[in-house]
DNA sequence: CGGTTTTGACCGGCGC
DNA sequence: GCGCCGGTCAAAACCG
């Protein structure tokens, strides 16, 4: 964990999203590609809202640029994958964005240890996939280079953390308090809400 | 020495 | 029923 000395200045915390996660990357562009979904199209037309899976993102953009394997693919499915299998994580929090950046990390504030490698099927790039290190917290996250324009990141989180970032403890600390605009804040006022 | 990364195998769902 | 595919496991290697 390096959050606190990261010399890496394009990766500082998530408390800095939208203004210096990357000295070059547009924020209005960032903010086009940044989705969330809270789980809640259980019992609605999923194609009204909360589209949110990479895949489908994708596929919105280059729509039917490669038959076939995006459309298998969509939200459903990816929600009856979640259900299906075993029960470790509840079904709720997805949050996909896609960020301009060299790295693949990006240091958000937790810690995560990697627990597989996959290259899929319609991306040159291999997909990398990591669990939140801190004990008893079973979020996910999914990471990936854009197929399209690699020197884009795609980075999907799944479910919600159990325990606060050491970085957000670290940032409470400062005199400045928590922006409301902030997602990661919004993440956190959604967990309690959700929780119930 | 403990924690992390790597990597091939394995598993389960889905489409055909 | 079979094959494909995405996701996970787990043992070995690696690293500080």
């Amino acid at each position: 964990m390096d959050c606190l000395q990261n010399p890496n200045p394009s990766s500082a915390g998530p408390y800095h999203f939208g203004e210096s996660i990357d000295p070059s990357m547009d924020f209005d562009e960032f903010s086009d590609y940044f989705m969330l979904d809270y789980g809640v199209n259980d019992h609605q037309d999923s194609s009204s809202l909360s589209i949110v899976s990479p895949e489908k993102f994708m596929a919105d953009r280059s729509t039917g640029s490669s038959g076939g394997a995006t459309s298998r693919n969509s939200n459903n499915n990816m929600k009856c994958r979640n259900e299906g299998r075993r029960n470790k994580i509840e079904m709720g929090h997805r949050v996909a964005f896609r960020t301009k950046s060299e790295l693949e990390v990006m240091d958000d504030g937790f810690k995560w240890r990697k627990y597989g490698k996959k290259s899929v099927k319609n991306s040159p790039n291999p997909r990398n996939y990591y669990k939140c290190s801190s004990g008893g917290c079973n979020v996910k996250k999914r990471v990936e280079r854009d197929r399209e324009d690699s020197s884009y990141v795609i980075t999907t989180y799944d479910g919600v953390h159990n325990h606060e970032s050491p970085c957000v403890v670290y940032y409470n600390q400062m005199p400045t308090p928590v922006d409301p605009n902030n997602i990661w804040t919004l993440r956190a006022s959604s967990q309690s809400s959700a929780s119930s």
